[in-house]
DNA sequence: GTACCTTTGTGCTGTAAAACATAAAGGAAG
DNA sequence: CTTCCTTTATGTTTTACAGCACAAAGGTAC
């Protein structure tokens, strides 16, 4: 994995917009990281100056509020780009990013990337698609995490996880085992309260816990759950 | 103002970046439309065909959420482009617009807007900036609004309305005059709870309040109130 | 003017969820 | 193995806020 040819084949659609000879420029100066679990990438308040895709693992991207809880605002799965919405609205990083689980990442300099997206109209509308994607996703998760109650915002997490990262081969198990304070910064609530509400699912036979794997059993009764609110 | 030229000659950035024949082909097919204090301008579902922009006027942009209460996301001032996210990410819209004052808004056919982009990288680039300057606002207002009390939130709608739409010329009188169950919406609290939470900052000296006019009295507790939270 | 409807204002009540308090279980380090 | 620290679990208390109910004020139509 540390084959940086092997690496750029992996990028979807970057690579597929670019000539050879951008291709050529992206290769010679891109590096490729690996973070354990629970590491941090980037901070809240850091200048960012790479693009960074993530070649393999899963990422956080999270907000810490008022009294140091953390707020999970996106989740990211490989192959996906990340990093670069500060860089591109000319700001500082106001997210953290922290691996999930041990994790591989590419970072191509970001000045690099704003002059091939200043001369390749294609590799513009690949973000331009990406950032609109994750701006009506944030609007909508906004909505439900401030209107729903606790068992509609939980159940919306378990979902959202379910979309993001799929599920074991059994097709109900989540291929995440994501902490009881992951959960709670997912679904904007205290930790007592989504292991609580956690174990409330399981006794009512919507999902079945071993430690930190969810499995989930009724898939309909949590859309309507997270639905209704 | 139903002069196209003279419309045209407004569009910052948009009209900068284009070629001669670009602009003629915008002006040919762009309509301009006038819509009344709180006219809706697109609805959650509609099918996006326009990008817009606000000429004169105010526009919230907003979602509707469980029990029919709805989610302020985004206010738009003169001169802004909006209404072209959806249309950017495939999608159907998300959220609904609607005027928070008499506006003029200037509306130019999505799928010119997209064949230009693909053309031009400057215009291209145009778009990165402003989705990314709107993901990172959206991140931040799911965290205020989500993590904050009541008094923060509020505290938090007031100063983002002075940033929005600045004051009178007095320095300190908003110049938007929304009403209390906008101030509900944009808070996320009952209207009830933005009444008396408007009040209780009234007796104590923060804001002052004179019908729908709000004047800040003491911006820097205000920010405090909001930070905490 | 009068009638009617919407918006604003205030008090009261119920409750969802935070805060706090412990304790048990699970992991990691020695 | 034992020790220590983190995570999970559960019960109790407190409180912030939603949900009424109702009254006053302000607009609009006639």
């Amino acid at each position: 994995m540390k084959n940086k040819e092997e690496v750029l084949s992996k990028l979807p659609d970057l690579a597929s917009v670019l000539t050879a000879s951008e291709r050529r420029q992206v290769l010679s100066v891109m590096k490729v990281e690996t973070f354990k679990k629970n590491e941090p990438i980037y901070s809240e308040g850091d200048v960012p100056s790479h693009l960074l895709c993530l070649i393999s693992g899963k990422v956080k991207i999270y907000k810490d509020g008022v009294g140091g809880r953390a707020q999970i605002v996106r989740v990211l799965n490989a192959v996906e780009y990340f990093g670069f919405r500060a860089a591109f609205a000319g700001e500082d990083y106001v997210t953290s990013a922290a691996a999930f689980e041990p994790s591989v990442i590419a970072c191509i300099p970001i000045t690099l990337i704003q002059d091939l997206v200043m001369r390749n109209a294609r590799l513009g509308w690949f973000f331009i698609h990406r950032l609109a994607t994750a701006l009506g996703k944030s609007d909508a998760r906004t909505v439900g995490l401030t209107q729903k109650h606790i068992r509609g915002r939980l159940a919306e997490s378990i979902l959202f996880l379910k979309d993001s990262y799929g599920t074991e081969d059994d097709g109900e198990t989540l291929s995440i085992k994501p902490s009881r304070e992951d959960m709670a910064n997912l679904s904007n609530m205290t930790t007592s309260n989504a292991i609580r509400t956690l174990s409330t699912f399981a006794q009512e036979n919507l999902i079945s816990l071993d430690g930190r794997k969810i499995r989930i059993l009724d898939e309909p009764a949590l859309q309507k759950i997270s639905r209704i609110g």
